[in-house]
DNA sequence: CATCAACCCTGAGAGC
DNA sequence: TGCTCTCAGGGTTGAT
């Protein structure tokens, strides 16, 4: 499931080009073939391959966990969900009765010189966007996780603002954009917090200690190229340094008991019973 | 405001 | 072997 890193490298891949496939700034959209109108969100999707035809891309941002495309005109945006993919690749030559589109192909754009891109999605809870102002999406979103407008203190904060388990906030995009649920797990296990931890009975050094764990474990998913989980997203390996994601019944590496695995806010959730303790008071 | 359930989907894995 | 069943998972919406 695409979480920040797994978006920030979709992005410099696409921006940056790769092996086989050119960056894609500059690139103009010659035409928008819709393969599943319900992969599209906003305008409605004929409308979609209208507004977008014969605009040029311009360089990618990530906000939360949203792939941002400004063009000279308006603004292509992407979600990925659970099982989004999105890529650049080289039409093919294809016999007249062949499809050159592929299984779970949603959204093709055709670019310049036979390069398309393409809106890969298997369980179709990915959403496109056209739009002429980004921030209906974004001004629901919180702080990126690296804002430094995002002290140690106003985390704080914002922590003791609210009176919930900790997970959910933390996979509150409206509270912090950019979390899911491998790299809360990971970042509540650094910082030897409880998921079901109350938000507002968190102290400053656990909070100020959840906030660099957040950090780091994005950026060490960053530095991996992300997590290949569920046959989303190829080429990161950060799935091989999980600390309790999908470690049920495995010793913790610091104290050596088992990780369990509960549910919180009906998410699957994993972390160490000894470790991470409930904090009351 | 906090919590919870339903919904959208498919493929993988379990059960038979 | 092959069928059917169950379920994860992000975000939105609506009910309590």
């Amino acid at each position: 499931m695409p979480e920040l890193p797994e978006v920030e490298t979709i992005v410099n891949q696409l921006n940056n080009g790769s092996q086989n496939s050119p960056s894609i700034i500059g690139l103009e959209i010659s035409k928008a073939i819709v393969l599943w109108e319900r992969s599209i969100s906003t305008p409605e999707a004929n409308n979609f391959a209208e507004q977008v035809k014969r605009k040029k891309i311009q360089k990618g941002k990530r906000r939360g966990k949203y792939l941002h495309f400004p063009l000279d005109n308006g603004h292509l945006i992407f979600h990925l969900r659970m099982s989004g993919d999105l890529f650049v690749k080289k039409e093919e030559e294809k016999s007249k009765n062949e499809t050159q589109y592929h299984l779970h192909d949603r959204l093709v754009l055709r670019l310049t010189e036979n390069n398309q891109l393409v809106f890969n999605d298997p369980r179709k809870f990915g959403r496109v966007w056209y739009l002429e102002d980004p921030n209906v999406l974004f001004k629901k979103l919180g702080p990126e996780p690296f804002d430094p407008e995002l002290t140690c203190e106003s985390f704080y904060q914002k922590i003791q603002s609210k009176r919930c388990e900790i997970k959910p906030l933390l996979l509150n995009q409206g509270f912090l954009a950019g979390m899911g649920n491998i790299y809360t797990d990971e970042a509540l296990y650094l910082a030897s917090i409880h998921p079901k931890q109350i938000s507002n009975k968190i102290n400053k050094d656990q909070s100020d200690r959840l906030l660099e764990s957040i950090q780091s474990v994005l950026s060490e998913g960053i530095m991996r190229n992300g997590a290949s989980i569920d046959w989303v997203y190829r080429g990161g390996n950060f799935q091989n340094y999980f600390r309790v994601y999908q470690k049920t019944g495995q010793p913790c590496s610091v104290c050596g008991t088992c990780i369990e695995k509960i549910f919180v806010g009906q998410r699957g959730t994993h972390f160490c019973p000894h470790c991470q303790k409930i904090n009351h008071r």
